[in-house]
DNA sequence: TAGCATCGTTCCATAAACAGAACGCCAGGA
DNA sequence: TCCTGGCGTTCTGTTTATGGAACGATGCTA
């Protein structure tokens, strides 16, 4: 079935990110199952990706690996979690939605990989957006106005009208865009 | 709050942010078992806190949810960022996390009412902070150097030193926090 | 060389997470 | 009134994640 094609990948997944973090800290297996108070055959086993841990035990991880639990996770929630709007070359992930009695706000994780800029159509009357990037320099913004920023940084344009996203970096951007569209 | 984090607790928090996303979006517990193609029971105690879910269960809840993994372990309450210690007034969910090499960032979703300003400690060197306001006015910055934004600006400053956010209106104020850590 | 410690893997018995069925509850319709 | 259908919880048998005890491999010391 799906979903046991996708937990499979995501126990791989998790297994590589738990040892990763594990000889990045210079903790051997049975030194780190020792502080987190887990078998030795339960670790082995996890980070060889043969095991589907519980939350229980994720977190029992996290604290001797200095990360929180969604450190463990947080590579893997782009593919299937939310929803895709463009396809080749970016991607964004619905992260949340703020509703309130003036305007009603969405929150997405945005990922633009290097390539030819991506064109987003006029959003209607009074949508803003705001972009805070993450990682990589992006140019954006309405076109006839771009702007640029990198880390930390951010941009923000009224989307009544066609804009754009590009990446100016070798790696991939994310960014966190926050589109505001009045009730 | 639940600083200590108990597994049980853990268990506790993790169901009550399924049960209320779920609830948010106006599905049945049927429905998103069906959904997510889990058992009814399975997703009665989990919710109820009184299961310890494997990661492929929790996958398999976040496709239907909208959200990604990471946004299930809403557990991030606070020990770390210090910033809802006071607890009354002023809240902090975890929407996302994302780990590049030379950085990991954390976003969250801030939420202030009005009262008292909350103070948070320094949270190390090298961490900046960015606050998009998405509704009501805010006061927020470095001791010293605040600054002021509505809905749709945003403000940020570098976290090595303590500061502090404070809700200008009389409804509550709900913001997109991203703080970034380097590695 | 032998002796010993530590490494990561594999095996085993137990506890518990799972899917699905049975259950009681509450609504709306005939 | 009795159905019927959906709801969420509880129960039951099966599957599986777990801790701990083997195990072989490797490195270090005498």
């Amino acid at each position: 079935m799906t979903a046991e094609d996708g937990g499979a990948d995501l126990a791989q997944a998790v297994g590589s990110r738990v040892r990763e973090l594990r000889r990045g800290r210079g903790l051997s297996l049975s030194e780190l199952a020792r502080q987190a108070g887990l078998g030795k055959g339960t670790l082995s086993e996890l980070e060889s990706g043969r095991r589907n841990p519980t939350l229980e035990t994720l977190y029992a991880l996290s604290a001797p690996l200095g990360v929180g639990l969604a450190g463990l996770i947080a590579e893997h929630v782009d593919t299937k979690a939310g929803i895709s709007v463009d396809g080749y070359g970016a991607s964004t992930v619905l992260l949340d939605v703020v509703t309130a009695a003036e305007a009603s706000t969405e929150i997405y994780r945005l990922t633009i990989l290097p390539g030819p800029r991506h064109v987003s159509p006029s959003h209607g009357p009074g949508v803003r957006e705001r972009l805070v990037v993450v990682t990589g320099r992006v140019r954006a913004g309405r076109n006839g106005a771009l702007g640029e920023a990198g880390p930390g940084e951010s941009l923000d344009w009224a989307s009544d009208g066609e804009h754009s996203y590009e990446s100016l970096t070798d790696g991939p951007v994310v960014a966190i865009l926050v589109i505001t569209h009045p009730v």
